[in-house]
DNA sequence: GCGATAATTGTACACTTGTTCAATAGCTGA
DNA sequence: TCAGCTATTGAACAAGTGTACAATTATCGC
């Protein structure tokens, strides 16, 4: 991964070495953690002189915020689109969120490891906390329409708001479970548990007709 | 809270300067979070010489390792015990490992902040890693025969261990949630989030009887 | 082609880190 | 009381850190 520094860099519009700096952050703090990750590392990761990361981001902390912005927006720009994707059913599309929640992009070693940092190092920074804040409630917000939606399909009667924040949470836990811990077993999976939380509250109560169950996990 | 070094320390059983490094490497740890941890800085904080931490401790992870295995092990004697306890009714002592979970001794800036840093460390380092799991376990475990001790108090009949799967990585995620984010607002908090729960999933579905609610959060 | 702009570098600095090791001194038991 | 064990110290080391700053040099408009 670390390239070697013979010969001075092409010289690149500061956004694309914003970008590529940005980049080798999340992968650097995934792969040695917040307690080992360091500016100096970065630089070496993609070959170019620490001083440099230093005159693109005024300080250590602008570029941890950034990181974290950009991961954070990709992440709940992609569950927020599928939310709203039109011509499938709700459940379809509480499908496709939980796939998202657990897809490889998000629970890669390489990602998952910089979100754990991230909640680390917002413990002392109150910017990365407030990118976190954000995005949490994004999400959230996300999920109240679609399992309101999804109720109506089922024709149940219920309190939605406080099965969103279950459901919500529910995620954040397992996410959080395979994600701390990648070998751990879980039966089912992550995806597993999540669908059968659905049709246990969903499903199982309202109606008589037999649930559309998806055989994943 | 730091010592001046003035004089010499007090000679101590190894066993107790053992038990104080391992508290203040926790209490370090919560505050500073894990990437500006640091050996000299426990030292500091309780007035020591760093040399006499690697005395005691062969090596830098090896301490880490004790202390979380300290931490760990309190809060599993702790939720174990409730969960046996005699002359309760299962909903009575879930409410109590609830409570436990959630109380300020666990979510405290110190304790909190010092778990998270060890997800992070855990990471890197496979005997943390174990350690985790081996609580985890143990709390799973225990909660399995309690949920179907309360699944008979409510009559009803159900997947217990689908249940305890469920309303374990709930409590998780609603740990995970407050301990990160501790001045997040959660409406109710997460006793009452974990406590709607286990109403929803055992007494509204069986029984005609009212629940017995308990009003915190 | 040339010159100005600014992306990139190298060096330097003051600091912190974990660990080693010989020296020191508090405690225990005879 | 005093020797011996060992908990404790301080100095030293090599390595790593973030940032500052002046010097370079690639690139683009002219």
């Amino acid at each position: 991964m670390t390239v070697e520094a013979t010969t001075r860099q092409r010289r690149r519009a500061p956004e694309e070495r914003r970008r590529q700096i940005i980049e080798a952050t999340i992968a650097c703090l995934a792969q040695s953690g917040p307690e080992k990750w360091s500016l100096r590392q970065v630089s070496r990761d993609i070959g170019i002189a620490p001083s440099l990361i230093t005159y693109m981001f005024a300080t250590w902390n602008d570029l941890l915020v950034a990181a974290y912005s950009d991961l954070g927006e990709r992440f709940g720009a992609q569950f927020s689109e599928i939310s709203r994707r039109e011509g499938l059913t709700a459940r379809a599309r509480l499908d496709l969120c939980i796939d998202a929640y657990f897809a490889d992009e998000w629970l890669s070693a390489d990602v998952a490891g910089a979100y754990i940092a991230f909640w680390t190092l917002g413990r002392s920074e109150r910017r990365l906390r407030d990118v976190m804040d954000q995005f949490a409630e994004m999400k959230q917000r996300d999920l109240i329409p679609l399992l309101r939606e999804y109720a109506a399909e089922c024709r149940v009667d219920c309190d939605v708001e406080a099965l969103a924040d279950t459901f919500y949470f529910l995620l954040s836990g397992l996410w959080y479970e395979v994600a701390v811990n990648p070998d751990a077993v879980m039966r089912p999976g992550p995806r597993g548990q999540a669908r059968r939380f659905l049709d246990f509250a969903f499903v199982e109560r309202g109606a008589s007709h037999s649930p559309h169950r998806n055989p994943l996990d």
